[in-house]
This record gives C-alpha cells, sequence and structure tokens, in this order.
DNA sequence: TTGTAAGCGTTATCAA
DNA sequence: TTGATAACGCTTACAA
C-alpha cells in the first residue's frame, strides 16, 4: 500500500504539501498540486483511515443506541441516519440493548473512551443522571424532548399529539379511550401517560386503568388486545395504538372475531406506515426517516450549544374511526 | 487522556512491559505487573483505540452489507450480527445500498482501504466477477450458497427447500402453484427459479409465468398479489411465499375479498417470523437470526480456508395448506 | 508557497 | 525478564 511518503517522492515535493492537497487546503501551486494528483492516481493510493484517525483524534463513527434493530420504528430511524451517515463519510457503530442498562452504559463508555465520536440513543432505559455523567465526553443526542437539559434532540411532543388524537376521539363522541404501547417506562411513553390523564380529568371520564395495554410492539401483538378487550365487561369504544403495526394487528384479530371497526372499536395508529394505508388505519404520521437524518446530523454538529428540534405530526384520517 | 507512557512512568516501568500486561503476553514479574494494574486503576486508564488500530492494521470494524435495512429479513440478521459482533468487540458498520450497485462497490472499496477488517454481503446485485476482483483485500463472506467458490458463507440451500415445499403441495393435490419472491434476480431467487421450473417439469406441469409475483416484500404488498390473482381466469390454486410477512398481507387481503384460505388459494410463508405463528400460516422455518451470528463468525474468522455451512430449514405446518 | 519535524498512542523487534 | 527504539501513516506547528 503506498503511503504518503511515497507520493512525495514521487511527486518530489514534501508529505505536508501532499497532505494540503489530499485535505483541499491552500497553498499549494497548480503545477505541485497536479503532480501529487497524478501520483495518487497512478498509485491507486488509498489513505490509512486509522492514521488520519489517531492524528485526528477523532474516529468518525457514530454509536447508535437502539432496543432492538428488528422493529419497524428503530429500523426506519436507522435508514434515516444511515442514509445521512453515508454522505458526510461517517460509519454508524450499532448498539442493539434489548433495553439492558449495561449494554447502554457500554455505549457510553465507548464515547468515553474515544472509540466514538457520538452517540445517539434512540430510546433509553438509564436514568437521566447516568447519562448526563456522559456529557463531557463528547455529543450524546436523544429522540425525546430534552428542553432545558444541555443535549441536543429531535423529537415529537408526544403530549400534544396524544392530547390532539384524544380530542379527536372525544368529538367523534368516544367516551371510553385506551392506549397501547411498548412500555409504559420512557420518557415519551410517560409524556403520552401525562397526556392521557390531563385528558381524562379535563373531560370529566374516569380513568381506567385497564384501558392501557403495555408491551404492544409487533403485528402480532395486536392478538393480546383483542383478547383483553373481549374478556371486559365495559370495553373501551376506542384505543390510541403507538405502532401501526400494532393497529394493523388488531384490525386482522378483530376481522376473525367479528369485532367491528370502527363499529365496536375505533382505532389511530401511529407512524403512518405502509401498512396502515394499505388496512386503511387512521393515524398520526412521524417522519421517522427524516428524524433519523436529522438525529445524525445533529450528532456531527461541532456547534457547543444544544438544539431542540421539534418534529410536527399529521393526522392521516382513513377508516378505522 | 493517561496514556501507555504515562502508566510506565507511574509504575516505573517501560512502556514495553505496560503493553505486554495491557495484552496479557507472557514474562513479566509478579510485583512489576501488580504495580502497573495499580496505576491502570488509579488512572482509569483506557486504550487509545485508534493507535491500536494504526499500530496493528486492524480496525475490528466489519462491514454489513444489506439492500435495506427495515426489512424483517435483513433485520433479523442484522439482529444475530450485531449480537455476535458486540460479544467479540467489534463493531458493525452498516451498508445499505437499495441495491445500488455502486453502494456495494463503496463497501468493497472500504475494505480494499483497510477501512472494515471483513465484509459480510447479506444479498448483493454485483456480479460475482465483481466480488472476486475484491479477494484479494480481505475476508468477503456471503449470505448464499458459494460451494465451489473461494469464499466463505452461511446459507440456505434455497433449491432444496424450495423442492420440497412444491413436493408437499403436490401431495396436498395442488397443480397450478406458483411463487412471491422478492425479486427475480439474485442467487437464491435464480435457485428457487430453477427449483420451480424442474418441479414443473418433473410433474408435467405447465410452466406458468404469470404465477410469479415479484416485488413481494412487505405486507402491504399481499394486495397486489390478490388483486392480480383475482383477475385471472385461472389462478393458481396454492402459493410459495417467500416471506411471511408478504404471505400474512395475502391472507388479510384475503379474508377481505371473501377468498378463502386454504380453499380458494393455499399459502406456504417462509421463516417463521411471529407474524406466521399469529396468523396460522403454514411456513419453511429459516433461522435467520443464527444465520447472522454464523456469518458475522465466519467474517473474523482468520482461517484461510473457504468455509460453508448449509442451514437446514423445517416445514412449520399450520393452517394455510 | 513550501518543507522539516514533532507529535498521536500503540505494538513489536531486538538486544541486553 | 526487561527496555530502547523503530515502526504504523497521518496532521500540523513552526520555520523558512
Amino acid at each position: 500500500m503506498t503511503n504518503i511518503r511515497d507520493l512525495a517522492k514521487m511527486a518530489g515535493v514534501s508529505v505536508t504539501t501532499v497532505s494540503r492537497v489530499l485535505n483541499n487546503h491552500p497553498y499549494v501551486s497548480a503545477d505541485k498540486r497536479n503532480a501529487i494528483l497524478v501520483a495518487i492516481k497512478q498509485s491507486n493510493y488509498q489513505p490509512n483511515i486509522n492514521a488520519v484517525h489517531l492524528s485526528m483524534g477523532k474516529t468518525f463513527l457514530v454509536g447508535v443506541v437502539v432496543p432492538f434493530i428488528d422493529h419497524p420504528y428503530f429500523a426506519l430511524l436507522m435508514k434515516g441516519m444511515a442514509t445521512e451517515a453515508l454522505e458526510n463519510n461517517y460509519k454508524l457503530v450499532l448498539f442493539q440493548t434489548n433495553y439492558l442498562e449495561t449494554r447502554e452504559i457500554e455505549a457510553l463508555q465507548m464515547l468515553k473512551q474515544k472509540q466514538i465520536d457520538a452517540l445517539i440513543i434512540c430510546s433509553r432505559t438509564s436514568s437521566w443522571p447516568t447519562i448526563e455523567a456522559y456529557l463531557p465526553y463528547g455529543p450524546i443526542i436523544l429522540c425525546e424532548d430534552t428542553r432545558g437539559k444541555k443535549v441536543s434532540s429531535t423529537f415529537v411532543d408526544h403530549y400534544k399529539s396524544f392530547m390532539f388524537a384524544l380530542e379527536y376521539l372525544y368529538q367523534k363522541g368516544h367516551r371510553q379511550i385506551g392506549y397501547c404501547i411498548g412500555r409504559i417506562s420512557g420518557t415519551n411513553s410517560k409524556q403520552r401517560e401525562m397526556a392521557f390523564k390531563n385528558f381524562v380529568t379535563n373531560y370529566q371520564l374516569a380513568y381506567e386503568p385497564a384501558y392501557i395495554f403495555e408491551h404492544c410492539r409487533h403485528f402480532e401483538d395486536g392478538e393480546q388486545v383483542i383478547e383483553l378487550v373481549g374478556q371486559m365487561a365495559n370495553p373501551p369504544s376506542a384505543l390510541l395504538v403507538t405502532s401501526d403495526e400494532v393497529a394493523a394487528g388488531i384490525v386482522t384479530c378483530a376481522q376473525n372475531r367479528n369485532i367491528s371497526i370502527p363499529g365496536d372499536l375505533a382505532l389511530i395508529g401511529f407512524n403512518n406506515q405502509p401498512i396502515s394505508k394499505m388496512m386503511n388505519i387512521t393515524t398520526i404520521e412521524i417522519p421517522l426517516v427524516d428524524i433519523g437524518r436529522k438525529l445524525f446530523l445533529q450528532a456531527i454538529d461541532t456547534d457547543e450549544e444544544a438544539a431542540y428540534q421539534e418534529i410536527p405530526v399529521q393526522l392521516i384520517e382513513r377508516e378505522t374511526v
């Protein structure tokens, strides 16, 4: 493998000059630049990335923490991040945590050890103070509302959008509303819970804990929901379902049991995934790929200031309400 | 950040000795080793990974080429690879190609440039000679039958399993059989096509090109299939569907149009994803996560010899045949 | 506009 | 069993 010194020799210049043209720095005469360019072509030169990294103290690696990679929500975020990473000559290092705190800490440790330049946490289980302790070691980007904290984020105001969806259902006449969610802990989930509770009290409805269904992540989890709803003496008339996949599962299962949707049970999904279009599911569109791109861009942004990007969402009315 | 030289000073030894204990090399006296260990503890030392990489000429990075990351088939492979990478202290670098050859070449170039230690290609669009040209630069692992070629692979014999499924349908009385697939090009798809053609001639059935449905990747693609089947004067009575998600989409869509499954149309899915269990879809189980793990292990295997791991599959009988 | 030389933090060779 | 010291290939003061 030819290196920068070989190039210098070939072009009859110093390594510094070679480095200059390699990095597009000014102050190189046209003829020397050309000579070097020719040498690069001829030798099929490829810079040694490790040497660059060592010298610059940068890795061009960005860590990405996701609980599961095989979940459409995170896969879509990943898609956006991967696209942007490629364009910016960065690579993504994957941390699949299964929501194990130890795994998240491993990722944070890698930041501390300078093995990655920045860390994007798409969803976390560790507490804020835990994260905060690693802030001095490099940028940490979150996918949740961090306004007031000293970390950048791209996020959806889940309180607002949940409240919006709930009020929409209320206007359609629903008074017994529940929701399905992946997990009840987590910042975003807490925001939604808060919206739900406030909604219930604002509209003087009964707060019914049984109307909250946890562990709803995949299509097949819809079965459980229908099961549970079917057993209730006083079932909900409408459900907010925080993933279109789950909503689709609910619709499918409901059909098999002759439960009419939206007649017996109205549904609002989230994300506007293709499956929701096919199955005509009313949904709140969340531009996940775009959020992924923005998260990545924040990760490599060298600005010291924390930036907060709120992403607006949009109701797509279809046939499940 | 304290470095190896600081440690040496603290422990009153040379950097060589420090490096020795860091890497568990022999020939270090117990007391010096202890002194160094103490220094490491006290200073909270973390090795500079870039320096290690430069010195060793290794990156501990493995590239992964997938056409789409937001597809369960590849997400499941990724899950397996990510798990194993973590355990072996490697990181995964993602290449999302959208089946663009240029993207695959970028990944191959990174191998050539030593920016990654090995490359796993889960699905490709480039020709074999293209790949072959990069073989001298590092291990390339494929997820397709490479027996006879000088590259390692973990794969399913798609010819065999397709033939098995086709004969199973034949025994159940089906004579008009078709299949749904993501794309018709690609090694694995070609194997399946070959099985299909041989099956048809072996059993003296008509080869009906219209029974082959391309672009079937996601749940929502099932709609197209039902659409097309509905328009046929002489529709297939059974379909092999190379992804359970698509099979689920077909089942869902069929229900809406009062097409009885398996009465009007029998279905065999592939992969045994959770969705197939929920929807009672007969399927060929493919252990994708496990395949992912094995692919990764092959990538970091230092053996020169190419290894070929055939993964057996298994029919899961449920209610769509 | 150009070049010399000093890092960056390791590993590995070789001599002691 | 140890330690100088030379790589590894690049960037970047600093000097000219």
